[in-house]
DNA sequence: ATAAAAATTTAGGTATACCAAAATATTTGA
DNA sequence: TCAAATATTTTGGTATACCTAAATTTTTAT
């Protein structure tokens, strides 16, 4: 059976507002996740449904079933080693490199999958710290909190970014914080709950309630 | 203007059956060459010299404006810079690359065009020997001979195989004669034109006229 | 319980890219 | 020159993947 490149980036879509919860995923959320009419969506989960990969009802919308997982898994893999392939070797910075994976995680070839991950090293994360699913679609997990939610005065590391928009990228950037870089919370501004933070034991930075929710620390 | 993945493509076969000659580019030859139905071919045809991207009338067919030209000659360079890559640093075959490579052709991204030049050292020649135009669109131009045309005893070299099908390209793996190989034209059948050759200096292979006029020399 | 709001589906279209069969045009050879 | 062969185009369809507007269903809040 053949998916296509469409399919696979709803199968997709239902993956990242389903994984790692369960419950219902709304006609809507997808629609808007893909930037298209909910209407359209109806015509496709059908088709997706009929195919066997998803389960799709009125009540309890769309979940993918094994083989829809395991497509949709693939999918994620090849994106994210493509993105650190980009980054490794071809110089891209983490905030380029999202629009051309969307376009070579469609790339279909089995062998070009397995030679780039043996090339890469087999890395299981990529330059967002996103986990990278290993051949068999495990994914390795990853115990992170916000950095909104760290008290003061602890150690913590940047291990993965919630939002991969250039715009914030790169305002990490000029923040002058990456992955890996560690961070202690100085101090926690009470009426707006923007932090004054330090970053790899240097530099201090204020960052907003709004940033800090979608900086990742262990 | 966008160029459709299909558009390439026409672009593309229309650039392989005319370039260097000029002439007459039938409906029916891209038909062939694309595998689909002429009279998809009088559609599209007419589609793409809207665009100003072919010349196009009854009389004397497609023909590539320079836009045209420019776009062929881009997804030519990236094909070819792509198969470079596979097999130069993930072990693909050189009959193993042109199907993976008919898609990562169509990504879209001058970045990557870019960085993937410089990755590869500015490679001037395929895995198959076929020139890979440069930044310009410029091709560099071989002057090699068919095998068959070669008289004995003179020593040539191996610069480009116009067969680049697995079952050609394994077919000469079996044969032991790859780029760059040596050969001498030892013996040539009168009544079959079949060759004895010597590669490398040690070993000969016959090899039918068939397949000599697949082998270009130097 | 029920009306309003929200979500989903249906109905009727669009654009792209293909097809087979029939019609037309062009080329070629006697 | 003119009929047969060949090439091209027209005609009427198909499949995919979208859309808007209207209808329907479901949820939520009173
Ligand atoms: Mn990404
Ligand atoms: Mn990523
Ligand atoms: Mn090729
Ligand atoms: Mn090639």
């Amino acid at each position: 059976m053949t998916i296509s490149v469409t399919e696979e980036n709803y199968l997709k879509a239902i993956f990242s507002v389903t994984y790692p919860a369960e419950g219902r995923v709304g006609n809507q959320l997808i629609a808007e996740k893909l930037g298209i009419n909910p209407a359209s969506v109806t015509e496709m989960l059908r088709k997706l449904a009929e195919k066997k990969l998803i389960e799709y009802n009125r009540a309890s919308g769309a979940k993918l079933t094994k083989e829809g997982l395991k497509a949709a898994i693939k999918v994620i893999r090849k994106h994210r080693l493509w993105e650190t392939f980009l980054v490794e070797h071809l110089n891209f910075t983490w905030d380029e490199v999202h629009e051309v994976a969307e376009q070579l995680e469609h790339i279909q070839s089995d062998k070009l999958l397995d030679e780039l991950t043996t090339f890469l090293g087999n890395p299981s994360f990529d330059p967002h710290g996103d986990p990278i699913p290993d051949k068999n679609g495990r994914i390795p997990n990853q115990k992170c909190k916000n950095l909104s939610e760290i008290e003061t005065g602890k150690k913590m590391k940047v291990v993965k970014v919630a939002d991969n928009t250039a715009s914030f990228l790169k305002y990490l950037d000029k923040q002058g914080i990456a992955l890996a870089d560690s961070l202690i919370v100085k101090e926690i501004q009470d009426f707006d709950k923007s932090l004054l933070v330090e970053v790899k034991g240097k530099r201090e930075v204020y960052l907003s309630a709004e940033a800090a929710k979608k900086i990742l620390v262990e």
